[in-house]
DNA sequence: CTTCAATCGAGACCGTGTATCACTTGGTTC
DNA sequence: GAACCAAGTGATACACGGTCTCGATTGAAG
């Protein structure tokens, strides 16, 4: 079985089944190429016609993060969108025009933590740190002079 | 006008009324002394039957936000919460357990956003860094041995 | 004490996400 | 390649956070 996507290769090695709705899922993922919300999907999907519920797409997205091949964030707008991303810890910086995103890494933001539980007393278990503004492209098209 | 409290005083001073529901609701807010949800808000103005409206509720807290003295944190579990605080630029340490929260300053994290936006070539507009854990008093109740 | 814009309470409404359940299907076994 | 069956699906109902509308109320300015 040639051709997998990342999407549908982490669908596989997490050991869950490789279904139709989830490979055209992953396919409308990848079209997206940067973070995207729910009715995203479900508005993609209804589109294109490809007779997908909305349950399978919240499930979906669920596995996908529950995998860690998605995480999810909150946009400061308080809507929740999810992005396409590798296991390992990082953070996204997200374009508020486009949505695209890229990963970074932690940055030292581990020993920040650590910091600031040494000096707040709390035991710190999880922290998120999210970026947003305007990637490169949206920028250079938003300054028209 | 005496004895107004630090949300009582925030309506005020921003040129809204204060009205019989907003110092209810602040009053309940301080009782909590942590991070509350919109709905314990209106669990809490429910149990005391104050006859406060839920819109009434999601209003003062939309209106809290506006004005600065309160911040919305996403939780991990992907619900929003809410919390008290000062209108500087700040981050929350949350405790996982009781909620109680402590505000830090930006301790470096403004120098590090503009590291990320050197490196992605993204213009970086704004951060949130939430972090979650357990308070010391949780975590000493925690640790039976 | 009058006045009126700001605010309120009730309830309808909307969007996101979850639960249920009968039906379908991927992938393995023979 | 046919049979099998647990995993997965779609339709639908539901739960819940949050918003909108609208007629009634009220804070505070004059």
């Amino acid at each position: 079985m040639p051709d997998l996507t990342a999407l549908e290769t982490a669908f596989e090695t997490a050991g869950h089944r490789l279904t139709r709705p989830r490979r055209a899922l992953a396919e409308l993922i990848d079209a997206r190429d940067g973070a995207f919300s729910a009715a995203d999907l479900v508005a993609d999907a209804q589109g294109r016609r490809l007779g997908i519920g909305r349950a399978t797409i919240f499930r979906a997205i669920e596995l996908l993060e529950e995998i860690g091949a998605l995480e999810r964030i909150d946009l400061p707008t308080g809507e929740h969108a999810y992005v396409p991303c590798g296991p390992a810890h990082h953070h996204h910086v997200v374009c508020r025009r486009c949505s695209r995103s890229v990963e970074i890494g932690d940055l030292g933001l581990g020993a920040l933590a650590r910091d600031i539980a040494r000096k707040t007393g709390y035991q710190i278990d999880v922290h998120r740190l999210e970026l947003f503004g305007l990637c490169p492209d949206c920028r250079l098209a938003s300054v028209p002079a």
